[in-house]
DNA sequence: AAGAATGTTATGTA
DNA sequence: CTACATAACATTCT
């Protein structure tokens, strides 16, 4: 992780062993000044990932839950100047990455049983070893909706954003408007792995889209046009050049190629 | 400067 | 129970 650089959201992290790095925590107003009192300093064990929540463990049964919604970032502040607003602020002694809370969506302490209720509500995360991908498969057996609409669904498969849908249905040559229940076991296959490739180079890179090196540390880049995405936001299918199709699909714009993406390919 | 946006949750309607 | 539309939340970028 380079120094200033920031982590986008839809960026997908895994689950990581940290081995007791002391985590410094700072929430001057707002969510939970005593959560992270009581978190100050103390030493965290593990960053879990499950879909788009993280689970920060401190080796007994609380975890900070954290989901960083629209907002949320991964920056490093080492050299750099503090944000520009107090938020709240996780942050390594070892000055690696820190997490900017402004904005995110959850931010809470929670105990076992929690943890269980929130998991229960999300279907398997590609990115995680031990992901059922049948358990999604007998949650989409039953569904009408386009595939489209299913992927934005977190209790059916977790993690899958806008940006992550639109590639991912690219990739798979998929008619996004067919309905969940009529892919072929073939084409379910293709999606799981299409997704965990997708979703591991989006870990790699920091980011789904390449970022010119010299911008790194500038100011986030344009999704639009960008390097990696073939339809995301474009106006041309990066393939074939084609119109790039628009619509909104479960309440968030579905861009993808009407030449490439067609039904029974 | 208005409008859209990488996300989720709650609510009302069939 | 499924499906869908809408609003609300809050921040950033175009």
């Amino acid at each position: 992780m380079p120094e200033g650089h920031t982590l986008h959201r839809h960026a997908r992290i895994q689950t990581k062993e940290l081995g007791g790095k002391t985590l410094r925590v700072s929430s001057p107003q707002g969510w939970a000044a005593e959560a992270a009192a009581a978190l100050d300093g103390r030493a965290l064990q593990k960053i879990d990932a499950h879909g788009k929540h993280l689970l920060y463990r401190f080796g007994d049964a609380q975890a900070l839950h954290v989901h960083l919604g629209l907002f949320g970032r991964f920056r490093s502040w080492k050299g750099l100047a503090p944000p520009p607003r107090e938020t709240t602020r996780l942050r390594f002694d070892a000055g690696e990455r820190g997490v900017d809370l402004s904005g995110a969506t959850a931010s809470e302490l929670i105990d076992a049983d929690a943890e269980a209720k929130l998991l229960a509500r999300l279907g398997p995360d590609p990115l995680r070893a031990d992901a059922d991908p049948e358990r999604a498969w007998r949650a989409l057996d039953r569904r009408r909706i386009p595939i489209a609409a299913a992927l934005l669904d977190q209790r059916l498969i977790a993690g899958i954003g806008n940006v992550y849908r639109a590639e991912i249905l690219f990739a798979c040559g998929l008619d996004p408007f067919t309905p969940a229940r009529e892919l072929t076991a073939a084409q379910r296959g293709e999606l799981w792995e299409t997704t965990r490739a997708l979703m591991r180079a989006g870990e790699r890179s920091g980011r789904i889209v390449t970022v010119p090196a010299a911008e790194a540390d500038g100011p986030p880049s344009k999704l639009r046009g960008s390097d990696r995405v073939q339809v995301y936001r474009r106006d041309h299918c990066r393939r074939c050049g084609g119109p790039v199709g628009q619509q909104v699909v479960a309440a968030r714009t579905l861009f993808w190629c009407p030449a490439e993406q067609v039904a029974g390919s």
